[in-house]
DNA sequence: TTTGATCATATGATCCGCAAACTATCGTCG
DNA sequence: CGACGATAGTTTGCGGATCATATGATCAAA
């Protein structure tokens, strides 16, 4: 069966299709035990994003980094000031353009994000707590997976253009 | 420190530090690609949900369908005008309690849901076009069953109160 | 040097959810 | 009966977050 028809409705959609619902329940739960383990973390959970990408990964430059968070450069400079503030990273002027700053974390700053992983594991435990134990690993990885992908595609990919309207055109017509 | 090399990926790792940063990837595409299938629906994804559960289940009140989606009550009553407004659901007086109002849908309002549902469908295989295909319905489960099971658990179960601070105290003196 | 582009920051407008006040109705206890 | 508190729904206003734009500094190329 080809299931990527559109016009096919698998009749087990029918209660499962409130799939955006379901995520942004999970990630409610998580953002509310998180950000309650980590409000010592300047800005909680983002702050703690951050932190485990400039630990972690390669930080090229603080534009690089809020490209590979998908979040606003506005919003990072103010959330960097705080982490700086707080002694966990630190702004480094790049001698070869004085124009970039890269980020890099304080040792404080990989201790924090250490116990701060040790939370996070352990409230995500606790959001999965629903799910049985070899099944959250799986969850988590697919989440990983698939938001990967996503952020690889193009920024923007056009969503199905071809879909035509929900109500009829008369009922459009009278809006 | 020798321990970060860029070009090791450790899988683990990043597995479980990001869970959250996905969920929100994951959730924030979907918007986008709903929200621009759906916008002829009064408010979009979320009048969706709405008239979903009106239709699907049986809400015996407004209140009612506010606590089943979870959603603040004062939202519910403009989008419920709005949906109103464009003949998808009605507002039925209960003669027995006539504070209550409940929620049903009109026959367009089924309509437009059995559209909209094709197009939601359609919006998350696009969403989760880079699993694979088997992978995708595991994902739509796991999530539906996490958040089920969060849903049914107490509205705010103590974050583990156990936790201490990711900062030293020394740190948070600072502050 | 001048011009246009890029990185980071500051500013401002806008949006959105939530809390609190308000109205109408119910149940109950004097 | 009627007064009181509780409940359902609506309205309003505030605070916070987010995004677009403007600014300043620096680079790269003509």
């Amino acid at each position: 069966m080809s299931a990527t028809d559109p016009c096919e409705l698998p009749a087990d959609r029918k209660r499962g299709s409130n799939f955006g619902w379901s995520l942004g329940m999970v990630l409610r739960r998580w953002h509310e035990y998180v950000e309650e383990g980590l409000k010592d973390l300047p800005h909680g959970s983002r702050g703690y994003h951050i932190l485990a990408v400039v630990v972690h990964e390669e930080v090229p430059t603080q534009g690089a980094l809020a490209a590979r968070l998908v979040i606003d450069r506005s919003v990072l400079t103010y959330v960097i000031d705080d982490l700086e503030n707080a002694g966990l990273i630190e702004r480094q002027l790049d001698p070869r353009d004085r124009r970039a700053r890269r980020i890099v974390a304080t040792e404080r700053g990989r201790q924090a994000l250490a116990e701060a992983e040790r939370r996070v594991a352990h409230a995500e435990d606790h959001v999965l707590g629903g799910l049985p134990e070899e099944q959250r690993d799986v969850f988590r990885d697919l989440a990983a997976r698939a938001a990967e992908a996503i952020h690889a595609a193009a920024p923007r990919t056009d969503p199905c253009a071809a879909v035509t309207s929900v109500l009829s055109p008369a009922e459009r017509s009278a809006r």
